[in-house]
DNA sequence: TGTACATCAGTGAACGCGCGTTCACTGATGTAC
DNA sequence: TGTACATCAGTGAACGCGCGTTCACTGATGTAC
């Protein structure tokens, strides 16, 4: 049933799939905001209307290169995740996760720009892509959680006045974990995204040269954040968090 | 000769400020992309060739737009660093700063995106926003030199691979502060736009709902994140930081 | 104080362009009997 | 295996629209003598 059933099906895909990537093309070129149908439907040797049997709107056709968008990089910072050598280092798994999600910031700067970049004027995100908007997210939280069952975490700091907030706030995305630790989690997602943005939008042009090494460092610094902390031995604690 | 000399001179400038403002309205209802010269001019009741008695083009307007808003949130955190009510308190004066920063965002949603969200496609921002753009950082900086004078501030710790970029970057932008630090102040300038950002762009949708609070608690970890700590005593440490 | 001229803001028409979307249509591919 | 019909991808023309920029012009405001 979810198989490509015939010719005609599997041609749709094709087609589907080449108006995706030119669209994305374009997005390289010239933004999100002048992402035309028309020039879509020119550089694939069709008449505009006809990109209509496909996406019925501009609209849509936006939408379905935010959700794949967010899924292409929520993949690569999962398979970061599973492809990280030690899988009881969580520390490394923490950089690997960054550095891909950063890695592919750069290799696609206008579709990262789609989605993590000024939101669009006039367009409003769908309920779709809420659930691949926060698979980067997810995946941030997973490494903590290991590390949380395998050797337990340092609590990173939380003031009364924060608590409150802290614990709705966990108990809504992680209840597993220790409020002042979802807290720190949410503080280093957005942290992280806004150091890449910084440097994918030109704020660090003369300022910070070495980016790779300056990448490193800060994405270390922000796991030491949420109480991330380097292995002693590699030989696990109790509780096998790499054998299931 | 910098005062305004006659009636012509004051009208231009009049003329000229509402083409801005009216420049911005739109902005707020369409985003950068979508400004146009001839929706200004039709909402100013003038004719769309008259535009470029003040703007060679659109472009130059959109200049004038980002030079207005670095200049507006700079002049936001400096007036926030100087009315902070104890001088010597560096974390209170700290998290005035972030606290105007955001506050300055939250009211200019659409200013703040044209200059911190992604980049106007095809536009190049000429070298006349490098100064107005730096302001901010250039605050966060005063306060931890100011710290550093005063009372000295807790290093934040460096590994070794990370100290030539280190040294350089001190270098580039605080020669008289710890390398550790310089590094630690651009890790943090960039995070506390990544934390606006997120608020501001929709990704703390259904995530953080007191974002007063939490805002507040991740700002105060930056800041220690930078080396600032509580002071003891309102009395300041040997070298008056006031005084001056 | 008054005149002659220069400066400059604003007009209105025009240029050439691209856009999203609709609609009636053609012709090829698939399906049911 | 063959025919009749339904489905659907793609066409081409048209709709109504807005855009940035140029250009020759009018008329008011300023300046020099």
């Amino acid at each position: 049933m979810s198989t490509i059933r015939g010719a005609r099906e599997r041609a749709r895909m094709e087609v589907t799939a080449a108006i995706k990537q030119e669209a994305r093309n374009q997005l390289a070129r010239e933004g999100a905001a002048k992402l035309s149908l028309r020039a879509v439907a020119r550089e694939l040797g069709m008449v505009s209307s006809a990109l209509y049997r496909y996406f019925p709107s501009r609209d849509e056709l936006l939408t379905a290169l935010i959700v794949d968008a967010y899924d292409a990089v929520g993949a690569a910072a999962e398979s970061a995740l599973t492809s990280a050598p030690g899988q009881d280092d969580h520390l490394a798994r923490w950089s690997a996760l960054c550095s891909a999600v950063r890695g592919w910031a750069l290799e696609h700067p206008h579709e990262y720009a789609l989605i993590y970049g000024s939101p669009v004027p006039g367009y409003r995100a769908p309920e779709d892509t809420i659930g691949p908007a926060s698979r980067v997210g997810l995946a941030l939280i997973s490494i903590v959680r290991d590390a949380h069952r395998a050797d337990g975490i340092a609590l990173p700091p939380l003031t009364p006045h924060m608590r409150p907030e802290a614990e709705r706030l966990a108990a809504e995305i992680a209840p597993d974990l220790p409020p002042a630790v979802a807290v720190a989690l949410i503080a280093a997602w957005s942290q992280l995204f806004g150091l890449i943005s910084f440097e994918l939008f030109g704020q660090f042009h003369r300022v910070v040269e070495d980016r790779d090494t300056f990448f490193a460092h800060v994405t270390d610094r922000l796991a030491h954040e949420v109480g991330l902390r380097p292995t002693r031995a590699a030989g696990a604690a109790p509780g096998s968090s790499a054998g299931s």
